[in-house]
RNA sequence: GGCCCCGUCGUCUAGCGGCCUAGGACGCCGCCCUCUCAAGGCGGUAGCGCGGGUUCGAAUCCCGUCGGGGCUACCA
């Protein structure tokens, strides 16, 4: 890989006016992040995040960190840390941004007025945006008039309107917005990820950049600040596709007034998509990383997972960690299909690192997942530790995700008077047939000279499935129930031992009848 | 409607003209292991949207077609 130079699927510059220049071979490769806090994390922001952090350190780069809060209206603090809560728990660190700094801030647009006024300023002094005056309604009316759709948007009618003429409409009390003029050829480039894309002359309206109270939009502030913070690789999703030439547009301006050097190279990255063929909504709730964490997924397999999503390692392997990411990663190997967000591969996906992960690690992480589930308290105590250390490896490798733990392990701290067994486990296998069982366990147990793994695993086999003369299935299933209260436990000498012999004989006399 | 993007197993992908009677993973099914459930091992299921070219040879290149998606705000 050659620093500073990103690979791309070609190297025809495409249709790009000949004036326009990208960022030199040798210039520090700067990519960003930048959403605007809206709402909790989408699990597609996130693999967005995901991809520039991996190309910034693969290629050595840096990786900007922007907030664009410019909607009043829709942003939110809340939203704005619960990105930062979401970056912080993945690992994804940024060079520059929010609470980090860097010499090109600030890095919230809710602080930057002050330098889109000036750029606003020297556009307008060149004659780069024009003062429209067209309502909506006029625009629309006027498509319909000339038998067009009106879906085709603003018809460039204001470009050339006499300084008489605006004069005049100023004096009928109407505030104008401010527009980009496009030029009037096709605009092209080459996308990292998809190669040569071009869009026809006339195709993209003349973009508003200001609204008539001054206020600048996205529209605006985006490349603006992308010129501004010298980003030199814009990776984003494919779905800010269409607005790539009306961007190209404003920076071949931006660098006729001196604002901006370079057109930053672009890569689209495919859709994430949710049940159906529909990109994954705001509003669906396999969109919310939150949920992911809350149900106990680790850092490192949900970015595992999302880095499936559109990238792949090695055509035999897909479990990997973020060092051999970043070493691995190539922009022009991403894929440009779009990818739904499949549930169960992700949960594989995470089960698989949950095993991998040092027990004494595993239990670290599962403890704070104890707790709010109620299994533990607050603060545990020793004891409890202890015995959840000694669980821990057993429970490790039969869970998807690190909320599954609680139910597994409840049988080994919940009090005496509060435990019974599951219901439908009991109704299944401790009816009166069960009664030989625990009878014939009972007493190989209360007189077992030592309380271990080994010696309870020969007393019951003895008594079962010799003494009983019953199939292991069926002679262990009330023991097990009678004593972890599921169906489902850790094995079952092992349960018991941690059990301890008190309890465990309590349990089986009182799930005897 | 207009513009743009995309099209390999159900899903995510490998594939970049011969290594492909298309590989891996998840899912699903079966078997083994086994005190349950997992894990693990073994095996199976299933795919190049369609039609034309180009070529000795196409999943791979070209054209068309069909299908899917995105965008189309004084939101970002």
């Amino acid at each position: 890989m050659h620093p500073g130079s990103g690979s791309v699927k070609s190297n025809r510059q495409g249709y790009a006016d000949p004036a326009m220049s990208t960022p030199h071979a040798d210039t520090q490769i700067r990519a960003r992040f930048c959403p605007s806090p809206t709402g909790t994390p989408h699990v597609g922001l996130i693999r967005t995040a995901l991809f520039n952090w991996a190309f910034a350190r693969h290629t050595g780069g840096r990786l900007v960190f922007r907030i664009e809060d410019t909607d009043a209206a829709r942003d939110s603090e809340e939203s704005y840390h619960a990105l930062l809560d979401a970056l912080r728990w993945l690992g994804i660190d940024w060079d520059e941004g929010p609470e980090v700094g860097g010499e090109y801030g600030p890095y919230r647009q809710s602080e930057r007025a002050d330098r889109y006024a000036e750029v606003v300023r020297k556009l307008t002094d060149a004659g780069e945006l024009y003062e429209s005056f067209s309502t909506n309604e006029e625009v629309e009316a006027r498509r319909k008039a000339a038998g067009q759709d009106p879906k085709l948007g603003y018809d460039n009618a204001d470009r050339d309107l006499t300084d008489e003429q605006r004069a005049e409409l100023r004096a009928q009390g109407r505030e104008p917005v401010l527009r980009l003029r496009m030029p009037d050829r096709a605009i092209g480039f080459t996308d990292l990820i998809r190669g040569d894309i071009s869009f026809p002359a006339g195709s993209v309206p003349d973009p508003v950049l200001v609204r008539a109270n001054g206020q600048p939009l996205y529209t605006l502030v985006n490349p603006v600040d992308d010129a501004l913070m010298r980003i030199t690789h814009v990776l984003r999703g494919e779905d800010l596709l269409p607005s790539t030439p009306r961007q190209i547009a404003l920076y071949e301006a931006l660098q006729r007034v001196g604002v901006a050097e370079f057109t930053p190279h672009f890569g689209h990255m495919p859709l994430v998509r949710g049940e159906g063929n529909k990109k994954l909504s705001k509003r669906d709730p396999q969109s919310n990383l939150f949920a992911y964490r809350d149900r106990g997924f680790v850092p490192e397999g949900m970015l595992n997972y999302l880095a499936l999503l559109g990238w792949s390692i090695a055509d035999d392997r897909d479990i990997f960690s973020m060092a051999e990411m970043v070493a691995a990663f190539d922009i022009a190997k991403v894929s440009s299909n779009p990818a739904r967000f499949d549930l169960k591969k992700a949960e594989a996906i995470n089960a698989e690192h949950l095993r991998a992960l040092p027990t004494a690690d595993f239990v670290q992480r599962v403890v704070p997942y104890l707790i709010s589930a109620g299994v533990l308290p607050r603060t545990p105590t020793a004891a409890q530790l202890a015995t959840l250390d000694a669980v821990a490896p057993m429970v490790q490798e039969r869970l998807i995700v690190l909320s599954d733990a609680a139910p597994m392990v409840r049988f080994l701290y919940v009090a005496e008077e509060e435990f019974a067994p599951e219901a439908d486990a009991a109704a299944k296998v401790l009816g009166p047939d069960a009664k030989p069982v625990l009878d014939a366990s009972i007493k190989a147990l209360e007189t077992l000279p030592e309380w271990t793994t080994a010696a309870i695993e020969e007393a019951l086999k003895t008594a079962l499935i010799d003494g009983l003369g019953l199939k292991p299935r069926k002679a262990f299933a009330p023991v097990r129930v009678a004593a972890t209260g599921r169906t489902v436990s850790p094995p079952l000498y092992e349960s018991l031992e941690l059990l301890g012999r008190d309890c465990t004989l309590t349990r089986l006399r009182r799930a005897n009848p």
